[in-house]
DNA sequence: CGATATTTTTCTTGTTATGAGAATAATTGA
DNA sequence: TCAATTATTCTCATAACAAGAAAAATATCG
């Protein structure tokens, strides 16, 4: 282990902290971080002088003695923007350094390799002059719908059909920027806890839905990648024994009763009426369509059951479900919360709470902000979140 | 994060290096470690000055050059002793500093929290003087079956009746040397690691069976505690949809499929005699007895859909099996390699080796010094893991 | 047999972090 | 205005890593 190491985890620690925690003083860092007081004034200096964090006066408290300094991340300092790559669209959002989205938008892709780069390029380009801030572009993170390795390197996304890409080395030519690349759910997760609503949960289980199922475990403040980098993938979970088929090949995975083809499929094979997206299932839903109410109660066990053993492996505090089931809430869970009161360890799930979180579908691509943001805050070279 | 901190966790991984690989040079624990190798020279001159660590001259190479020198544990430099408390008996082993036993011995126990201290105390002393070793003991690690905090209080041992005892401060008073304590499933977790199937291996899923089921989450070089310290507890992983009754009051946990009293119980029901210990089942087994194979099977179906769910979540290159059921591996492997077979995902159980170890069979009680080992090494004071 | 090349380990020197405590700065209340 | 109080910065000491030179120990070649 390295010496720079533990400045750059102090750094991130206390970045951290005035991000969730706008207008803290020196003194309560000190208090939450347990990092020593010196160490937190050398810190902030540094992050001051880059511009990045800002000191302001505080109101007067009444209390004797020289008054707090709160601190903010200064939103003027630069940018950092987030990219989302999937089959048919490539998402982009810009933000300041404290995550807070100042624009973003979509754009159609016909999902192939061949000059993607230049077009990522252009479309960073082009959100960064739309957002009409000033300040570097101090780094861009891409968010991919498949399994990346340390050194930056896409092994294989299905649903792009890439395989053995660099996306980091490709994208930094085209970028001028430093690049941060990761899977997509991992990503996510990590929006989860630095802006949504595993705010500073240092152990939570992420699940979204999509047109996958993915997931993340975050476990002890980081996320956990495993030895071959496929941990997480819990739409693969095995909930129903024999049951459907799943596009990896397996049968009774959660991803084909929970992901928004599945969903569709099954309701068109009730009803004859394939809906032709998220939204038309959930309208048809508002609208009291028994059938489709049925299949998202079932949709709801068969995905109780997963987080239930899920707690019982985890005893998390905390199961954030995102994507698109989070609009789904109300059909969902029902269901959700019986089977974690059948299957679910009684001393375990008094402990968990389940939440279903907005965050991916009201400020969406925040994934690659926090990639970005996550590597920029240490103060060094580009990395990967595999 | 502290500085010591880094030193701790170099000295730690050096010392891990020497015991799984003797005789390696400085050089290669710096192209193993990473560890720049002025960091390991220094900390191997502190190691050897206090006696843990010895230089071999290395047999001629042929090659010319400086010759490395073979880096081992010194085995004479002091003693572990490891001691597991159960519900009726208390286990005892001394083991060099390397994690070879040199001997071990159990004795009756009645359960009560009344002395146990003194008695331990006495115990640690005896097998200590039986093992007819000079040295100082320079770490007692004791294995408990309940959840302890990080301050050495064990909060809830519910085979014992326990809750609430300050369990390192009380044994630190009857021992005259630093004590650590842990979780018993945890420290066979971590004596996997350090001593048996699992040696070196940064990623892998424990479970043991016995009077009840355990396991432990070993994840990134480390056992994964979780927010309340309660994950890791695989026994509980809902298996069978409103299956047997556990004894944590809930239904359908693998622990009544694969403990012994569970185990003992079926065989009762199906053939109206009981057996009295899992080597009496071993022994039926072992005469081709049907009903009992049957269970055994039934329960290896069991624990194959358990370690499916696991697999899927973790994608681990490694599950290891241990306790009773490691000795009943004829008759639960099949079972579970069929399960595997049908329920894990294809591409991630490729990955994953299931192996049943005997070394809790063949070498008891490691836990304690896995323990106390882990301790040793940092050079610092007595701590926990939960 | 001696010189040289080679390999491993240690030493020297430099840089950077943390950590403890003194000093400074900025406020309130008497 | 002066003490009391509180937050932050500064100073100095200590410890750790890091890079490269130096030393140690051996094999091989002439």
């Amino acid at each position: 282990m390295s010496k720079s190491y533990i400045r750059h985890f102090n750094a991130n620690a206390i970045f951290h902290r005035i991000r969730i925690e706008p207008n803290v003083s020196q003194r309560d860092i000190v208090a939450r971080t347990g990092i020593d007081k010196s160490v937190v004034s050398s810190i902030i200096n540094q992050f001051s002088e880059l511009g990045l964090v800002e000191r302001n006066p505080v109101a007067t408290s009444n209390k004797p003695g020289r008054p707090m300094e709160g601190l903010t991340i200064s939103p003027e300092s630069g940018l950092i923007v987030g990219v989302q790559i999937e089959a048919d669209t490539i998402g982009y959002v810009a933000a300041a350094l404290d995550g807070i989205p100042l624009c973003s938008r979509a754009q159609a892709f016909d999902g192939k390799l061949d000059g993607v780069a230049d077009l990522v390029g252009r479309g960073v380009k082009e959100i960064v002059g739309e957002c009409g801030r000033a300040g570097d572009t101090l780094g861009v993170g891409i968010s991919l719908p498949g399994l990346l390795t340390d050194e930056g390197m896409l092994l294989h996304a299905p649903v792009l059909g890439w395989r053995g890409v660099p996306v980091v080395d490709m994208f930094s030519e085209a970028l001028d920027a430093p690049v941060f690349a990761g899977n997509d759910g991992k990503a996510a997760a990590m929006a989860e806890y630095m802006f949504g609503e595993c705010i500073d949960i240092k152990d939570f289980i992420y699940l979204f839905s999509g047109s996958g199922v993915g997931g993340a475990l975050f476990l002890d403040g980081d996320i956990y990648r495993g030895a071959s980098g496929l941990a997480g993938e819990l739409g693969h979970i095995k909930v129903v024994p024999q049951g459907r088929y799943c596009s990896c090949g397996a049968s009774g995975c959660l991803s084909p009763y929970l992901s928004e083809p599945g969903l569709a499929e099954e309701i068109g094979r009730l009803t004859g009426n394939r809906p032709t997206s998220f939204k038309d299932i959930m309208e048809r839903a508002d609208a009291k369509d028994e059938v489709v109410v049925g299949v998202l109660d079932n949709a709801g066990a068969v995905l109780g059951s997963a987080i239930s053993s899920l707690v019982n492996i985890f005893n998390p505090p905390l199961v954030c479900l995102g994507g698109d089931m989070a609009s789904a809430e109300p059909y969902l869970r029902p269901a959700v919360e019986r089977a974690l009161q059948r299957l679910a360890h009684p001393s375990m799930s008094v402990q968990t709470k389940v939440i279903f979180s907005q965050l991916s579908t009201v400020s969406p691509f925040l994934g690659g902000v926090a990639l970005a943001l996550d590597g920029v805050t240490g103060l060094d070279s580009p990395h990967v979140l595999p």
